[in-house]
DNA sequence: TAGGCTCATGACAACGTTGTCGCCTTCGGA
DNA sequence: TCCGAAGGCGACAACGTTGTCATGAGCCTA
């Protein structure tokens, strides 16, 4: 800057007016100095400006995995939005381990990140208490965190497999099985919970299985025999995720059994398949796009440490049952209890 | 960090020290300064570090939509490799906008990012070049940019596409039809080569049938009848990517014939179909990881303007052919011409 | 005991910007 | 003619680090 400074025969000083469109510079002024930035190539250095200005204008997001079809969503919508409000998104994966989100978002907190929007894993978030709200805001996403009060952007997960249990009900099944993921899902859990608290609140008229992953597939597949075997089998099931609805997918194939399947998530091949698959959907896109929204709604707040920060907000978005067929696929004969 | 220094009664050079972990400081006195680092909550600055030092130790990543998985799973892999480098990943979409793509691109070397990887949109590249070599090295990943000297890590399309023709030739099929993507796109054109090439490299015996999208569904039904009409009609089709497939899947369903089918691009649900559909694989993951250690290996390299850089290399990844069984769907009827 | 060496530490400038303030010129009005 | 205001511009400090060099204390050796 300095150097186009001179070669325009004007101050330092003039040169950052230009660049920032800041009035009170001659426009043929404006010009000479421009002519030098593009004679020399000069390009401001945002790192020294955000050293002076105090905000970086991005923001961090940290992912269990960024592979993972879901979380690229999220992390898509959370890009757009912040290009939006123009903030660059520093991405990374934790891998599930509790560890190295740690580092990636002390990484980021060294990086002077303005927001932080993170999908936590298993373990008290205590340790993030003294920055929050302090500096810098986090949002958490898909699962709360613990020990750790902050917003967050959720999946109304009882819900959605609230809707799937109604649906077959509706659809005539009286006993169904429920195929959660692993337990230390915090989403799996609720799940499960979605699972029990619909079965109970019907009436005793339904009877329901559970079983929470993970699974191997020849542990699917005599479970499945059981569950299905005799009279008083289910005809059912509810599969608590994508992958637990892939295996469940061999497992049928394996044992050769046809039940009526709703899965939770959607994916991108389920109505090709035969029968296509009933799910409930939950949408990564929202997700990310509320969280961003909820981060750059803070940021957009009082930043000052007078006024106190505005109560801590939950969201909660809902889930959509996609009707496809995978429920019709047996009747089940009325075998009212 | 000057705080810290008076907390614990040295110099802002000793603490800088310690926190480096640079050599010539008594245990006690680190000890002392880490205590009050504590104690004051104190938090390096990368921001002020980055001035100082020239390297942000952060590279950029433009894919063309990061909601795609092929597109996310190639991030994974940037940002493995970056984290293992130490530098943190900053990722865009372009969203197939060259304008957007440059804009993004501008952003990322206002940050002063170590080195970008891009995915480059349909255009000349030539305005990065004063960029490129001068200051911030430069890797693009899936197809190359025109307008510039740059690195590049590829897929062999051409080969993915021969070893396609060859596995449905060996089942006996003679007259094999190619529905390619939007001609607009490289690797759609790349892909339409190979079809062309390696068919008329085997010898008269084969014939073919070549389409470009985009489809639609009507359209592609229309299409799928001609062309398999009569004892001439095709027995095969190849798709140029995982959406055809998908188009095709539909368009097949719909006008209740079955080809035998390859498509190109893996997907997860590919061997739940029925029949299970034989794929060319690429990899998303090799690519990234290719590209980023491609990027590191320049950034490591000399640095200075004075030695010329290393020739531009051109890494191209092999496809794999995945056997499910689409191709075995309809045993042609031998007519040998 | 003097000279030189090592070790621990500190003073200071520099990185490339932006915010604050003050100066000079110009212009309009009294 | 003089004064005040406004517009255009520049000098300087500051942001939070790190690299360079200097300083002083302690120690070894001759």
């Amino acid at each position: 800057m300095v150097d186009v400074a001179k070669h325009a025969h004007v101050s330092l000083k003039t040169v950052s007016r230009v660049v920032n469109d800041e009035p009170g510079v001659r426009p043929e002024t404006a010009e000479r100095v421009r002519e030098s930035i593009r004679a020399l190539g000069f390009r401001r250095n945002d790192g020294a400006r955000q050293l002076r200005r105090g905000r970086t204008a991005s923001i961090g997001l940290v992912v269990e995995d960024l592979a993972n079809p879901f979380y690229s969503a999220l992390a898509a919508a959370v890009e757009r939005v912040s290009r939006r409000s123009e903030h660059l998104l520093l991405t990374a994966s934790a891998e599930g381990s509790a560890l190295r989100e740690r580092s990636i978002v002390e990484a980021f907190l060294d990086r002077r990140v303005d927001g932080l929007i993170i999908v936590p894993a298993e373990a008290e978030h205590d340790w993030l208490s003294p920055e929050v709200g302090e500096r810098t805001p986090v949002v958490f996403v898909d699962r709360p965190a613990t020990g750790i009060e902050a917003d967050a952007v959720l999946i109304d997960n009882r819900g959605g497999v609230r809707s799937a249990v109604e649906h077959l009900v509706a659809h005539g099944h009286r006993r169904i099985g429920f195929l959660g993921d692993d337990g230390a899902f915090w989403t799996a859990r609720e799940r499960r919970v979605g699972f029990e608290e619909s079965l109970s609140e019907l009436n005793a008229s339904q009877s329901g299985s559970v079983a929470m992953g993970p699974y191997e597939l020849d542990d699917l597949v005599t479970l499945l025999r059981e569950w299905s075997a005799g009279p008083d089998g289910i005809t059912a099931v509810i599969t608590g995720n994508n992958r637990v609805t892939v295996q469940f997918l061999y497992a049928m194939r394996r044992s050769d059994r046809a039940l009526a399947l709703v899965g939770f998530d959607d994916f991108e091949y389920a109505d090709l398949l035969d029968p296509p698959i009933t799910v409930v959907s939950q949408d990564p896109d929202a997700l990310g796009e509320q969280a961003a929204h909820a981060l750059f709604s803070r940021l957009a707040g009082p930043s000052d440490d007078t006024s106190p920060r505005s109560a801590v907000r939950e969201i909660v978005l809902p889930t959509r049952l996609i009707v496809r067929g995978s429920v019709d696929v047996t009747p089940p004969k009325e075998t009212t209890s």
